[in-house]
RNA sequence: GUGGCUGUAGCUCAAUGGCGGAGCGUCUGACUGUGGAUCAGAAGGGUGUGGGUUCGACCCCCAUCAGCCACCCCA
C-alpha cells in the first residue's frame, strides 16, 4: 500500500459514507434557500485574479490564493470565494436581471492555508445573497435564513449564536474618537484582536500602532458596550423585525464583530458555536461591489457556511442522521452457475418494477451472498433456485426483520414497496 | 508563512538501542438452499521517505513528506 500516489494536501477523499453527508447537507441548504425562495446558480472554478484583487482583501488574494498561469500566460486563480463572481454575473447582466434578486449555491472553493481542525485547503461553501435592495427588511432575511438553516439542522440558539455588527456604525464611533484613516484601520485589525491577545499585549499592540491612551479607552467601552447598537439606525431596525420571526434568541448584538473582507460597508455578522469559539460562517452587507467590478452601484447583503467547520459542529451535537448506505433496495442471488443468466434477467425485470435492484454477478455460495448484502447495507433478498423455479415464484428474505416469504414476482415487488414504506429509517 | 505533537498490518494501537506484537477487520472452514453471533485456522507489515550515529536503530540525530493542533487568517 505505500506506493499509492498521495492525494494533494488539504483536500479530501468523499468516500460514499462522506459524500452521503455532503449531499445530506447540501439538500438541507437546498431546502432553507427554497424556502426563502432563492434559485440555484454556480460560477466557474477558476477566475482571473483581477476579479478579487479588486475588493477582496490583500491577504486572500496575494496569499491564500491557488494561482497559476493557463497556457497563453494569463493569471488563472481558483476561486478562493463566491462573491466577486457573483458581482461579475450580475454586473453583466444588470440591465436584463428582475430585481430584488435572490440566488444561492454550494460548491468548491480553495485557499493555499495550512490546513488544521475545521480548515482545508479544498472546500465546499453555501453562499447565499440579496442584490438590488438596500433596506433592513433585506439585511434582517439574511440573517432569518442563516437562524432558520441552524433550527432545520436542530442546532439550537443555546448552541449557536448569530453574532451582528455594523461597518457604518463601527466607523462612526471610531469617527467620533478621532480615528481616520491608517489609524481607523488599525483600530479594526485591534478589534479584531482583541479575544486572541492578553489585555496587556492588547494595550501594548494598540499604542504602538499609533493610538492615544484616550482613544484606547474610548474602544474599551466601545467594546464592553452591549447597548451600543441602538446608536445605529439600521441595527435597531434590524433586531426589531428578528423580533417578529421567532428567531430573535439566535441572534445578538456584538461590537468585536468586523470581518476581515474589504467590500462590506454596513452590518456584518457571525455565526459561532458557543462551545467552540470557531466561525461558522461569516457574511454582511456590500454597498459597492458591483460596480467595482464594472457595473452600476447596486447593493447587496449575504453570507456563506462552509461544509468542514457546519460539519464537525453537526457531529459533535450528533445531529447528523443515520444516512442511507446504499441506494440498492433489493439484492438477487445467483443459486448457481446454471441460473447465472435467468437471475440476471431477474434482476432486470425487478429495476423495470421500479426497485434499485443490486445483482450478484457470480454464482459464489449463498451464505456469501447473504453476507454481501448485509455488508452493503440492502435490505431485501431475493433466492431463486429449483424449488421456486418448479413452482414459479421467487424466495424473498427481509435482511431488517428475518421474516422469509415464497410468492410470486409480482405480489414480490408489491411486499417490498409495502415493507419499506414501514420500515423506513429503522 | 511561524511554532508544537505525531507517522509501526486495511483500522486503532503495543514493542529498555538486541529475532516487530495484539485487538478489530479481511479470507477460509465448522454451516454442502440463507446475513449480523460463536469457534478454529490463515493471509497480511519490516516500522512515511532519504541520510547519519552505532557491533546493532521502530527507538537516538538531521533532512524531507504527510497528518493533527495552535498562531496568522478565514468558511
Amino acid at each position: 500500500m505505500k506506493n499509492v500516489i498521495q492525494p494533494v494536501k488539504g483536500t479530501r477523499d468523499f468516500y460514499p459514507e462522506l459524500m452521503a453527508l455532503r449531499n445530506w447537507l447540501y439538500g438541507k441548504i437546498r431546502v432553507v434557500s427554497e424556502r426563502f425562495g432563492y434559485q440555484e446558480y454556480e460560477g466557474p472554478f477558476i477566475e482571473k485574479i483581477e476579479l478579487y484583487a479588486a475588493k477582496s482583501g490583500d491577504e486572500l488574494v496575494n496569499q491564500q490564493s491557488f494561482v497559476f498561469q493557463d497556457r497563453g500566460g494569463d493569471p488563472i486563480t481558483l476561486r478562493p470565494e463566491l462573491t466577486p463572481t457573483l458581482a461579475r454575473m450580475v454586473a453583466q447582466r444588470q440591465n436584463e436581471l428582475t430585481f430584488p434578486l435572490r440566488w444561492w449555491s454550494f460548491g468548491p472553493f480553495w485557499r493555499y492555508e495550512r490546513p488544521q481542525k475545521g480548515r482545508t485547503r479544498e472546500f465546499f461553501q453555501w453562499n447565499i445573497d440579496l442584490i438590488g435592495v438596500n433596506t433592513p427588511e433585506a439585511d434582517a432575511e439574511l440573517l432569518q435564513i442563516c437562524a432558520n438553516f441552524f433550527r432545520e439542522v436542530g442546532l439550537g440558539p443555546q448552541k449557536v449564536r448569530l453574532l451582528v455588527n455594523s461597518r457604518r456604525l463601527m466607523d462612526q464611533q471610531l469617527a467620533k474618537l478621532g480615528l481616520e484613516g491608517d489609524l481607523r484601520r488599525a483600530a479594526f485589525r485591534l478589534i479584531d484582536r482583541m479575544d486572541k491577545l492578553q489585555p496587556s499585549e492588547w494595550n501594548d499592540y494598540a499604542l504602538s500602532q499609533g493610538l492615544s491612551i484616550a482613544q484606547l479607552e474610548g474602544i474599551k467601552n466601545l467594546l464592553s458596550n452591549d447597548e451600543g447598537w441602538h446608536q445605529s439606525e439600521e441595527l435597531c431596525h434590524v433586531f426589531e423585525l428578528i423580533q417578529l420571526t421567532g428567531l430573535a434568541d439566535y441572534i445578538r448584538y456584538d461590537p468585536h464583530i468586523i470581518r476581515g473582507l474589504d467590500y462590506y460597508t454596513g452590518i456584518v455578522f457571525e455565526a459561532k458555536d458557543l462551545d467552540g469559539g470557531r466561525s461558522i460562517l461569516g457574511g454582511g452587507h456590500y454597498d459597492n461591489l458591483v460596480a467595482a467590478v464594472g457595473g452600476n452601484p447596486l447593493p447587496g447583503v449575504g453570507f456563506a457556511m462552509g461544509d468542514v467547520m457546519i460539519s464537525l459542529v453537526l457531529e459533535k451535537y450528533g445531529l447528523i442522521p443515520p444516512l442511507p448506505q446504499n441506494p440498492a433496495q433489493v439484492l438477487v442471488t445467483v443459486f448457481d452457475e446454471s441460473r447465472l443468466a435467468s437471475s440476471f434477467a431477474l434482476a432486470m425485470q425487478l429495476r423495470n418494477a421500479g426497485l434499485n435492484t443490486v445483482f450478484y454477478p457470480e454464482a459464489a455460495k449463498l451464505p456469501k451472498q447473504f453476507k454481501y448484502a448485509d455488508r452493503i447495507g440492502v435490505r431485501f433478498v431475493v433466492v431463486s433456485g429449483p424449488d421456486e423455479e418448479a413452482a414459479g415464484v421467487i424466495t424473498l428474505k427481509d435482511l431488517l426483520y428475518r421474516t422469509q416469504e415464497t410468492l410470486t414476482v409480482p405480489s414480490a415487488v408489491e411486499k417490498i414497496r409495502a415493507l419499506l414504506a414501514v420500515g423506513q429509517g429503522l
